[in-house]
DNA sequence: CATGAATGAGATTTCATTCAT
DNA sequence: CATGAATGAAATCTCATTCAT
């Protein structure tokens, strides 16, 4: 009796997002190079070939793993640019990005170990770069609007101290860096600048 | 001979740094892992195997260009922890860091790349993680001396800000970032705090 | 019940046709060894596994393919060796060979390709090299029948020519080659020699 | 003390040559797709990786023998379309084709074995095709100049001889097919039609 | 010390075949 | 009988490292 192709697209789904999280892990820990396709099968209690049913390389691999963290991001992103007040948008940035970290910490530091490396793939740069820029206009108009002096500076403080603070925070581990206090911390100078 | 030993040093000294300065760019600008020892070789313009009598490895290339870099910022670094005052301090911090990298952006990128991947080799973790922690308990006494409040939190941001700092930079170089600019404010800012 | 097993078998017969002509076409088009059993099962329009109840192997495939096309082929030349005038053997040898290839080029194509490149299987050789020989005795035969000078060379030539003529039609295809001009211009020729 | 580098190229183009025998024997004894990197490798007395050294690619160790074999046919059919009597031409192609088949009849193999079966390089169709046009028209034209009745049909037959001869010598080895014998009654049969 | 040819372990990838459902 | 997910052997290819000259 032949499965229902309702099961089989199951079974796939399954295997795939198995095989994703297990390569995120690998990579995220290890490094893309570091880490060889035997070792994700073998992590995985998959054969190799098995990893070629899903995708075509480890490349694209990368790819769908990519993917499917930026999907994520670019969700809990959107709620940010609707109509709410500027204060609260700041707030909502600030502690939507640690959320997002603490949420799925293995997918940040993957990203951010590819952005870094200059890898050959030009997904993370097609990414990365316009949602970069877009971001810094927004910190540009979002102060503007808080009437904050020297908004534009502002703007590229902020963006430095958000990369910076998810850059401590993915490499050291929420166990060991206070993001609460940190963050905290900024957003009350960021209050106490528009009081004045 | 001893001349002749010592001319021999010298042109030994000379070769390994002509290497290590080619592999340095490959390194950063394509990544390790994807830069072959045959590509330094023939960018180098020497032969493969000559590159095996300066170093034992790959690894240890790596070793060596990380030892070079890691000393220059020793060295800057060194000034700003002798007995000058709490706010020229700072401003050197910020200011030497900003000079190191418009210097040498190449070893940063390789530097940050490195950190940033999870490279099995213990070199990088072994000499950034205590750097960071001394950078940040400086920090930390650094605002306490300034009598700035919340010392410990304003020592996280400003750890961030640099690092974030340092990745804009590095990334976009500095034609397409408004280094002077930001660091300026931010110093404004600091001295804004100290006064009050 | 007798009858559902017929028809089983009626409708195993169709399955297993229909495999065959879709793996004819793409060993031919595209060739045996960059032909994959999944290309096939796809093109037909069925499951992998089910290839496999009307096949043993991809080797099996092949075989039953050339069995297919073989059993054709014989069959039409046996007409050729039953009591007919000698000159109308060698008139219906050229005609048949043209008309087969034309009627079926597929299989042709993919025949010669597998007797040129050294295919492990034996079955080409097996079925080629007796059918050569037949052929070339065939024409030998018929030549001295029809008392043309040196027989035998003659039909080494008559061998090549035939080959050569299968060659060039397969290849360039019955749109590209003047088969029809040059079969007569070829048999016009054998006429004369007779005539004289 | 470093080889001199031409001491080096001498060693490669030995290298080089021997591997390009080792494959090409294989490839036209097994096949292309049946011959695989590990047993030219083996064959050749070297390590696979020596292989790559040379050549690029399976692909490009194919093309590299393509390319020898076109060469030494290309020099020798020059000499052809030179000025001399057509009956010598005419001669002159038919011998030529046999000395070079009896000469290297492995590269002959494999070129035909390429040729028919439908490899995915485009190399042997972008040099077979035009070869073939050009030889066309070089026989219409030579039995024009010889007054031979029918000279475009006549020239079809000749290429049919001619490839189809070169199959069976090839296939059968010279020592099982009378060459000469088929080639000299060929022969006599143009001149009889000149005389007339 | 210099050279680049050669090695060989290991990486990625392919695909005929099997098998649980 | 049908399905396509899974296997695993083998193929191609890469590259840090060694070594004869």
């Amino acid at each position: 009796m032949p499965r229902t192709s309702e099961q089989f697209k199951e079974v796939r789904e399954k295997s795939k997002e198995h095989i994703i999280k297990t390569a995120l892990y690998l990579f995220a820990e290890r490094g893309f190079y570091s880490t060889s396709i035997s070792m994700i099968a073998k992590e995985a209690g998959i054969a190799k070939g098995a990893l070629y049913h899903y995708f075509d390389s480890k490349e694209d691999l990368l790819k769908a793993i990519i993917e499917m963290g930026m999907g994520k991001m670019g969700h809990a992103m959107e709620v940010l640019f609707s109509n709410v007040a500027p204060m609260e948008k700041l707030e909502g940035m600030v502690r939507t990005t640690v959320a997002l970290i603490e949420d799925d910490p293995l997918t940040w530091k993957l990203m951010i170990a590819l952005t870094m490396q200059q890898h050959p793939s030009e997904t993370m740069k097609e990414i990365v770069a316009p949602l970069e820029k877009k971001g810094t206009e927004f910190f540009f108009q979002m102060f503007k609007d808080l009437n904050i002096p020297h908004p534009e500076e502002e703007g590229y403080v902020l963006a430095a101290i958000l990369d910076g603070l998810a850059m401590h925070l993915i490499f050291k581990g929420e166990d060991h860096y206070p993001v609460e206090r940190v963050v905290n911390h900024v957003l009350d100078r960021y209050r106490s600048m528009v009081k004045k």
